[in-house]
RNA sequence: GCGCCCGUAGCUCAACUGGAUAGAGUAUCGGUCUUCGAAACCGAAUGUUACAGGUUCGAAUCCUGUCGGGCGUACCA
């Protein structure tokens, strides 16, 4: 099925081209007022200009040409010449028949073509525990990859890339730091657990910093590691299991696809490093300055005007991120074949990839047909606007936070809904608790820095998941009560009949998930699907209270039925497509 | 200093990237449960879109300047 809106814009836009002999969009919107209709064409307004005409009489030729009639009323030209157009609720009845009868993908056609796509995100340093830093990368990032999934109707076509911190002088503190108070875990790893490897790094740290021996070592083993010296590699690989281990937990309770087959961290990069020095100085492009490796480009200045450098060797020989993220951006054009690589990496790093992406193409790394995003996004903030910390000051440890959410969710259902048993209880806690988190996150602009908030985030009113998982359930509850069997209700060729206003609102919104999933898909901004989804639960909750299902008779009983059932359809598709799970009841 | 992002209702945010009378939620006030889950619904009130110019049929959106905020700006990532 064709979005409505395309389908209108390619009506429009052929008669508008042929009337203009140019081609001419025709810029078709959604109407914000119901009063114009429910799509209006603006495109006409900008053509007549173009070709000196009257806008007025230039909308009254497109719609004499123009044959919409199966499915719209006819069209109503206002103002200076907007063309309005008011779906049939006929035809409109007809979409969501249809759309009903396509279980997989609710009537929407997958992107033709589609690019191999790296989506670069989450990216934990794994020498530390994760972090409230680290939510928005993981949570945006495997959104975009689960819409790009269902968009593109080929999910091998989505490579889930976790450049994680694997490499490099913490590394070599935390070996170092093994050897000095674990040695017997040397030669037997199975021998010692790191129970808290966010305190066990800050001990590392501490002693890092202020005993000089120590720092001495760290740098030697570092080196080691480097060198693939077997007893550091060992302890190495411990140390990142070990990491690896504490992430998966955090993943999984996020309900975030990512595990070891989407890992490659900086480490895998390290033997294609000094290819790209080499490459870039054939390449003519490698200046040395105060002793580092650096390429300049004119369009990027430091504070002194001067040009700034993309340093990729200090003056020690080390490589930095720039090298690593050149590495890995020659190893997914070359090696994986990407078309089109998206990183979500906070706002911050802007100027960083900017370089970096500058940098690749100047190499001929990624030519031209090849594109490169970067998703900059804001940061989280405590209720003082400064970043989010603990009450003392520290960091917060993601899994902590996820557990503190389905503590508070659980409270919540407990008071709510204390007859349900325990295991229910649980699975409903942790779908809102977790939820509410993700939620909160996505429905902001991603620009835009967010105040953390556990109130806002866990009320059941406005827009929040828990808001979202109660109309949902409330679907449910009528499909449990009247006892419905949904699968011979979709099979029995029953048609929806979209009569009263609030089945009209519903079935025009039901309709437009398309539209949306392919804005999401197009802009990389899920706060599209978050702000759909919340006026489909709130259209369902006005139809909930308006029209009666259950109690209806006949046709207008099995075609509320359908209604009810395509909307928690697509609220159960947009939440998982937002990594969010729906419970049955709540 | 320069660069990037931002400034919208008391508060939190939208506005499909130039469209019509700038919309939601929240808070406030009022109404709706013997009727499918009231964690809900319906209604009322809320604005010099930071400010000043400009571009045009039309500007929160584009351009210039000013003010205010965040971030970045050579060997961390």
């Amino acid at each position: 099925m064709i979005p409505i809106i395309d389908l209108l814009e390619q009506r429009v836009s052929s008669v508008l081209s042929e009337l203009t002999g140019n081609p001419a969009p025709a810029v078709v919107r959604p109407s914000n007022n119901p009063k114009f209709g429910d799509y209006q064409a603006n495109g006409v307004m900008g053509q007549a200009k173009k070709a000196k005409q009257n806008p007025r009489q230039l909308a009254e030729q497109v719609i004499a040409k123009l044959d919409v009639s199966e499915m719209c009323e006819p069209p109503q030209i206002a103002g200076p010449g907007f063309i309005n157009f008011r779906l049939r609720p006929e035809w409109l009845s007809r979409q969501v028949s249809q759309a009903i009868t396509d279980s997989q993908r609710l009537g929407i056609d997958p992107l033709a073509d589609p690019p191999v796509t790296v989506v670069d995100f989450s990216s934990p340093n794994l020498a530390k525990e994760m972090h409230v830093g680290h939510l928005r990368s993981t949570i945006i990032g495997d959104v975009i990859a689960r819409v790009l999934e269902f968009w593109y109707d080929a999910p091998e076509k989505i490579i889930r890339q976790n450049h994680v911190g694997d490499w490099g002088t913490q590394f070599g503190m935390l070996i170092a730091y093994i050897k000095r108070t674990h040695p017997e875990a040397i030669d037997d790893p199975t021998a010692f657990q790191i129970a808290d490897l966010e305190s066990f790094y800050q001990q590392a740290k501490k002693l890092f910093d202020d005993d000089a021996t120590f720092k001495q070592e760290a740098y030697h083993e570092t080196v080691a590691l480097h060198n693939n010296e077997q007893a550091t590699l060992k302890a190495w690989k411990y140390v990142v299991a070990e990491s690896r281990t504490h992430c998966q937990k955090v993943y999984d309770q996020l309900n975030v696809r990512l595990n070891k087959d989407n890992e490659r961290g900086e480490s895998s990069y390290n033997d294609r490093l000094p290819d790209v020095i080499k490459d870039l100085h054939n390449a003519g492009m490698l200046v040395e300055s105060d002793g580092a490796q650096c390429v300049f480009m004119d369009q990027y200045k430091n504070k002194d005007g001067d040009v700034l450098p993309l340093i990729v060797q200090k003056s020690d020989g080390a490589f930095l991120y720039a090298t690593t993220d050149l590495a890995a951006v020659r190893y997914r054009t070359g090696d994986l074949k990407a078309q089109r690589i998206i990183y979500v990496t906070d706002a911050r790093q802007k100027l960083h990839f900017d370089m970096v992406f500058s940098c690749a193409r100047k190499a001929g790394w990624a030519s031209e047909d090849i594109t490169l995003e970067h998703v900059p996004f804001g940061s989280v903030q405590g209720d003082d606007g400064k970043p989010f910390k603990t009450r003392s000051g520290g960091t917060v440890k993601l899994k902590d936070l996820l557990d503190e959410a389905v503590l508070r969710a659980g409270d919540i259902v407990n008071e709510k809904n204390a007859n349900l048993d325990d295991a229910t209880k649980a699975k409903i806690a942790a779908a809102v608790g977790v939820g509410a988190v993700k939620y909160a996150d996505l429905s902001n602009n991603l620009v835009s820095d967010y105040v953390f908030d556990w109130n806002k985030m866990l009320a059941m009113e406005g827009n929040t998941a828990p808001y979202m998982q109660y109309a949902y359930a409330r679907v449910q509850s009528i499909f449990r009560k009247g006892d419905i069997d949904v699968d011979a209700l979709v099979h029995s060729g029953h048609l929806v009949n979209l009569t009263e206003p609030e089945e009209l609102t519903l079935g025009k919104l039901l309709l437009r998930y398309s539209e949306v999933i392919e804005n999401v898909a197009r802009d990389l901004r899920p706060h599209l699907l978050t702000t759909y989804l919340f006026d489909l639960a709130q259209a369902f909750s006005s139809f909930y209270a308006n029209c009666p299902v259950l109690k209806a008779e006949g046709p207008t009983r099995t075609s509320r039925l359908l209604i009810a059932h395509l909307t928690a359809k697509t609220i159960h598709h947009g939440l998982s497509l937002l990594g969010i799970a729906t419970i049955d009841q709540m």
